[in-house]
DNA sequence: TTAGAGCCTG
DNA sequence: CAGGCTCTAA
């Protein structure tokens, strides 16, 4: 049988491992603070404090209203964010921060060295960074699931975190805080203000404009990102979002013509309002020098923040180039998240629209995947598009593709995973950007370039499957590289990860722990829902709710989805009593004397009116079983009509009794619910 | 009271 | 397939 279970090892040291398992299936690039480090280090490399240092030196504070409106509004908002412009939001609510306030508002009269003040509008800026590194992961709050004190909880944390690696930094800031910009020079590092060592100072220079330039690129693709997320908004949601939208925008000083906010000049419009406080300290006199100098300095930056944008896209391209001299323009160009991001948004919405190729070759080792799945072009998509309910969005570049049949259940193994460096939290926050919160992340950048876009795994795996497969990523695993072609997807998930398996309570309830595993639970049914459930239907005609929750995992159950999945049940079960009784029926009119005679088989009428609505695609084999369950329905309808029993008005819950007891075991690729 | 089955209808 | 309805068991 098709379905047989070919991972036997699945189960009992699966079990065994899950436990142990567990901590590591959380997956650590998930974990909030993950997003946090990259720019953590950014702010340790402190580029930003060197930003922040020169342009504070240099600016002077022009509208001490900016700051007010920017503290009112965190005020204002402080309470209600969650909202899909949370990165300003959450920006200026940093920026008031307690921690700020008393270094800012304790001693307005200056008490405190200007350090005290550099350093705090040094955090804040770096706070804004960070806040826009974690913010897109806000926007899918916007649906208000979530709770207040979970939104509170989380604010809590992540401003601890932020207060803690602060305030390990201080003492460092002020050691070096008077030495200008060049506050982030390791301890035995020389002093580069007097510029005495060339060398040095130009590969901290090199070192600075790497960073720099690794910023600007986030930078640039969340508010690409952003931008690309407000203009999708529900009209429900835009007015409210177009308001955080406004409010970032004053804040930031952006404009939403420009998609792209130079890096320093996001900056020095956010230090300008985050230092106004700072105005009466400096002299007016040197307001003109300064600004002079930092209009310099802006110039500086924008052209070697370009010229350091080309380069990576030189690098990018080189690096992507020896591996995929065959792709197609167009894939090459995907394969770099700056063009991703330079493509708008049909490209944009393309990875997460690019459907399973379920005609595939099945069995193909490492070596034959990258091949097949450059092979895999938009025009293969196929039915599974369906699988994943996105939000109103984008706009679906893939979905005009032909649907291709293919023997069910076929699907890729994950094992390239295995070559693959572990998950970077760089790379889910580029996988964020790039594909928006509501997508899967079956197409991380952890894959190969070649397979980013083109995977016919990267579409359609549900969070669990992408679990099981990071999973895979960073533990040992170089084995299971081939599988029979008629191996099932969960056969192969299972065959190749034997060790992670997860009941549906535990995937839902780790991805409730987890925003950004949640991304891939379903909130409603799908299409392919319906399809498995049907298929569900050949092996139970009764599931209990317990049940359906266990073979729906990525199903976010509630009360309506519940009742919504036993409806489908009580529908299916409606149709197969309905074709039941009519076959009966017409058994008897055909003058059918003992019932022996009745039988049911893969060519009967009966089954190929029930396969038909229950497999309409015909790529699913019926087990035999069912074939004797009908079997047995049917002659239970022919005993009762012929005994002239459908007379009474409940007749048939006799029959139903029975039949209610013929419930077999569902295998347990069903519930993966990658399984379609 | 609630969940779920079953029936009917669109 | 979903919604509305009744009925029943827990």
């Amino acid at each position: 049988m098709n379905l047989s279970l070919p991972d036997q090892n699945m189960h009992g040291s699966s079990e065994g491992c899950l436990e142990d398992d567990k901590p590591e299936l959380m997956l650590p690039c998930f974990r909030r603070n993950m997003y946090e480090e990259p720019l953590a280090s950014y702010s340790n490399g402190s580029i930003i404090s060197q930003l922040l240092r020169k342009t504070i030196h240099n600016k002077r504070p022009l509208d001490e209203n900016h700051f007010y409106l920017s503290g009112s509004v965190a005020a204002a908002d402080s309470g209600q964010e969650d909202q899909s412009s949370v990165s300003s939001k959450d920006s200026t609510v940093e920026a008031v921060s307690p921690s700020d306030r008393v270094s800012t508002g304790a001693s307005p009269e200056g008490e405190h060295p200007l350090a005290d003040h550099l350093q705090a509008k040094r955090a804040r800026v770096e706070n804004i960074i960070r806040v826009m590194a974690g913010s897109p992961n806000s926007r899918q709050y916007c649906d208000g699931e979530r709770s207040d004190a979970d939104a509170r909880e989380t604010r809590e944390a992540r401003e601890s975190y932020r207060e803690n690696k602060r305030k390990q930094r201080l003492p460092q800031h002020q050691e070096h805080g008077t030495a200008g910009w060049q506050m982030n020079k390791k301890p035995g590092g020389s002093s580069s203000s007097g510029g005495d060592n060339c060398s040095t100072k130009e590969e901290e220079c090199n070192k600075l404009k790497e960073q720099l330039h690794s910023m600007q690129r986030l930078l640039r693709q969340l508010q690409e990102k952003f931008l690309q997320v407000y203009s999708q908004e529900d009209p429900e949601y835009e007015a409210g979002d177009a308001a955080g939208l406004d409010s970032e925008h004053d804040v930031l000083g952006e404009s939403t013509d420009a998609c792209y906010i130079s890096p320093d000049e996001h900056f020095e419009t956010s230090s300008s309002a985050v230092t106004a406080n700072c105005k009466d300290r400096i002299n007016p006199a040197d307001y003109l020098v300064h600004q002079r100098e930092s209009q310099n300095l802006q110039a500086t930056l924008k052209q070697e923040l370009s010229k350091a944008v080309n380069d990576c896209i030189d690098r990018v391209f080189r690096r992507v180039s020896p591996t995929d001299m065959d792709m197609s323009p167009q894939q090459r160009v995907c394969s770099s998240p700056e063009m991703q991001i330079g493509l708008g948004a049909d490209t944009e919405s393309t990875p997460a629209d690019h459907p399973q190729a379920e005609d595939m070759p099945a069995k193909s080792g490492p070596s034959e995947y990258c091949e097949s799945s450059k092979a895999q072009t938009s025009q293969d998509q196929t039915e599974a598009l369906s699988l994943v309910v996105r939000k109103p969005p984008v706009t679906q570049v893939g979905s005009v593709t032909p649907a291709v049949k293919r023997p069910y259940p076929v699907h890729q193994a994950p094992f390239q995973f295995s070559y693959n460096p572990p998950l970077h939290e760089s790379h889910i926050l580029e996988h964020l950007l790039k594909y928006g919160p509501h997508s899967n992340f079956g197409a991380l950048p952890c894959m190969p370039p070649s397979m980013d876009r083109t995977s016919p795994d990267s579409v359609d795996l549900s969070w669990d499957a992408m679990a099981m497969r990071s999973k895979v990523t960073s533990s040992h695993f170089g084995h299971h590289h081939h599988r029979p072609s008629s191996m099932g997807a969960v056969a192969v998930d299972g065959l190749c990860l034997p060790h992670v398996k997860m009941e549906g309570g535990e995937l839902q309830s780790l991805a409730e722990r987890n925003p950004y595993m949640s991304l891939n639970i379903q909130e409603g049914l799908t299409p392919s829902h319906l399809k498995k459930a049907k298929l569900m239907f050949f092996y139970t005609r009764y599931p209990s709710s317990n049940v359906l929750k266990t073979f729906f995992p990525d199903v976010k159950f509630n009360r309506c989805i519940t009742s919504q999945l036993i409806k489908w049940f009580s529908n299916f079960r409606e149709f197969y009593y309905i074709q039941m009784e009519k076959f009966a029926r017409q058994a008897i009119a055909e003058g059918v004397r003992d019932v022996k005679d009745i039988t049911v088989s893969r060519d009967s009428e009966l089954f190929r009116a029930l396969n038909m609505h229950y497999n309409k695609a015909n790529d699913f084999h019926v087990p035999d079983r069912f074939l004797e369950v009908a079997e047995i329905t049917l002659h239970e309808f022919y005993n009762a009509i012929s005994s002239a029993k459908d007379s009474d008005s409940s007749w048939k819950k006799a029959i139903y009794k029975v039949i209610c007891k013929l419930d077999s075991e569902i295998p347990e690729e069903f519930k993966t619910s990658s399984y379609l």
